[in-house]
DNA sequence: TTGTACGCGTTATCAT
DNA sequence: ATGATAACGCGTACAA
């Protein structure tokens, strides 16, 4: 086993100091040609690479990056990684992933692990349980810390600090919008409660296009689901005597278990019901038919939000100016709709 | 902004040394019992933490375990990544996630930024490429300098590591045999290159039923797809020439997407034409018919993955005994075949 | 051109 | 009971 060769240990073999080591492997001006060139061979040789805790240590910078997220198994959340990833590395930045699990407790227990030294910003969606409680202090003590932090999808405004969201009532007033020209007139929505900040402005964007229509909000058409867990029979339940034309579901999952109810009931789609979702997913492209949705752009998400934080990070001046980025989603027209 | 505050801060302001307020605040009995309360408020008040990178370049451990693999925007990754982060979190590790992207340059790139002291150990599963290409130079070179790896699902006999992995073969063998049970007669399978090993096996399983029956393999019943991606025509063309009764499929999008062609030229599934595939991700449960599959139990293989790493690390003996742990999958009945 | 000394934050050993 | 010192690996201002 041969094991990491440091700095000394070359100054060691060769007979010079640590410095000049250092200097040789910079290439520093300071230092004989000839030196320089015994120096690197036998870097070169052993293979030598500096040490990144210790120069961690030196410089108070980690080329780290944190991401606290609620759940990996959902592919919003994996592509917006995916986005941070290939933008943070392209900058020489690791990213570390922790995951809250929608829980207060471990979002704040790993928060806390990564800000004692081991990231040098945060990029964060909040779990739920988080949004519910409205409790952001470990937000802000790293940010009062001088932690730069990026808030993305599922955000606060207690806190300042850069942001990066999609205009979800935008998406939810396209999609309506869509429903409305060609014709439904029983345009329901099947949603999660108001606590989760996106499911709320999704609701709100479907309000507006309503009522700005002739048809005008029925909030008997609005189910609201207890939890982001499947319920069968709310759902089944809720179109039966609603028996809507249209359906906007806050996600895939509820969009494509409500296309199995219908289809089982007899109903063709999308010519007796039509059916849009929310997130761009495996699911809404390979579902029979496939499901029309309001894409997220998770990946574009991603990137920005890992281009926000790490120019904070690299910015000399103390600015303590913060910005909302609105990224505007798009309707991805697949099978559940009319064309 | 209130900075972070060190041993050197509190140790000055309560004019002790630095090394009397460290041991005060391990409650070492060296230290009077005055000081050690005086201190430890001290540290409270300003909720002083240790400095995980000053820890880190002391202990020569960081605490951190680096996950490499090919892809994160796919569910079976997605849901091992889960899994080592809950064993991982709850024994105090922090996990750095990079991405291949199925790249063999940027699995070097990652394992070599990584190695230079910023984790303990790895946790992978090989990129398409490496496994094409059969160069394993970067993994010996990181094994060579004494550090764990734990190579998962996509892994190579070159390399003296750990190693976790479903029996491949065994998925295929149960998932063929049970069509055969069924009274299945013309049972194909589509597959990718044997590149990738565990297509390789999940072929090798099939085979071994087929020829243990009375049925017997038939290499036109294999269809070998050039690459992940989909390949419309080169399916459809197949199973109208082919037309076998059971399809077995390397992963979940093959399945769906050939269930989507059967249903449209008329076929029922499953009476006419049965469908197994692998990954039990969110597309075979929400598939139309739901997709039966064999379970790679991803979550698991990523609690296992971890543990071994973990206990290879904190292991002082240096013990150059490796292991493979073989998971078993399990089908998971749905509507894609008779029950 | 090369080397010395110090600091990053912490801990462990040894002295007082 | 408390403190001084060295060490982890590196970089750099300063000295020789």
């Amino acid at each position: 086993m041969k094991t990491k060769i440091t700095l000394k240990d070359i100054a060691r073999e060769l007979e010079v100091s640590i410095s000049t080591v250092s200097k040789a492997l910079k290439n520093s001006e300071e230092i004989s040609r000839d030196t320089k060139e015994k120096v690197q061979a036998f870097a070169k040789l052993y293979n030598y690479k500096p040490n990144n805790i210790a120069i961690s240590l030196k410089n108070k910078r980690t080329k780290n990056i944190g991401v606290v997220i609620p759940d990996i198994v959902h592919h919003f959340f994996t592509t917006v990684i995916r986005g941070i990833e290939k933008y943070a590395n392209a900058r020489g930045y690791n990213v570390i992933v922790c995951l809250s699990e929608e829980s207060f407790d471990k979002e704040v227990i790993n928060m806390e692990m990564l800000a004692n030294g081991s990231i040098d910003g945060f990029i964060m969606s909040l779990s739920s349980e988080t949004q519910q409680k409205g409790d952001y202090n470990h937000l802000k003590e790293v940010t009062e810390q001088g932690i730069p932090v990026v808030l993305f999808d599922r955000i606060t405004n207690e806190i300042d600090c850069d942001k990066v969201v999609i205009d979800d009532e935008l998406g939810g007033y396209i999609a309506t919008k869509k429903f409305i020209e060609q014709g439904k007139r029983k345009i329901a929505m099947i949603t999660t409660g108001d606590y989760l900040s996106v499911s709320k402005a999704r609701t709100m964007g479907y309000q507006k296009a309503l009522s700005e229509s002739s048809l005008g909000v029925n909030d008997d058409l609005v189910l609201k689901m207890p939890s982001m867990e499947m319920d069968e029979n709310r759902i089944k339940e809720f179109l039966e005597t609603q028996k809507p034309d249209a359906v906007l579901c806050v996600n895939e999952i509820f969009a494509v278990y409500s296309m199995r109810l219908v289809q089982k009931s007899g109903l063709k789609i999308p010519d007796d019901i039509s059916f849009i979702g929310f997130t761009d997913g495996v699911l809404s492209k390979y579902a029979n038919p496939s499901l029309t949705v309001v894409a997220q752009h998770g990946e574009k998400m991603g990137e920005v939000s890992a281009k926000m934080l790490i120019d904070k990070i690299e910015s000399e001046e103390e600015e303590e100016t913060y910005q909302t980025k609105i990224l505007e989603p798009t309707l991805v027209i697949r099978e559940s709709i009319n064309q």
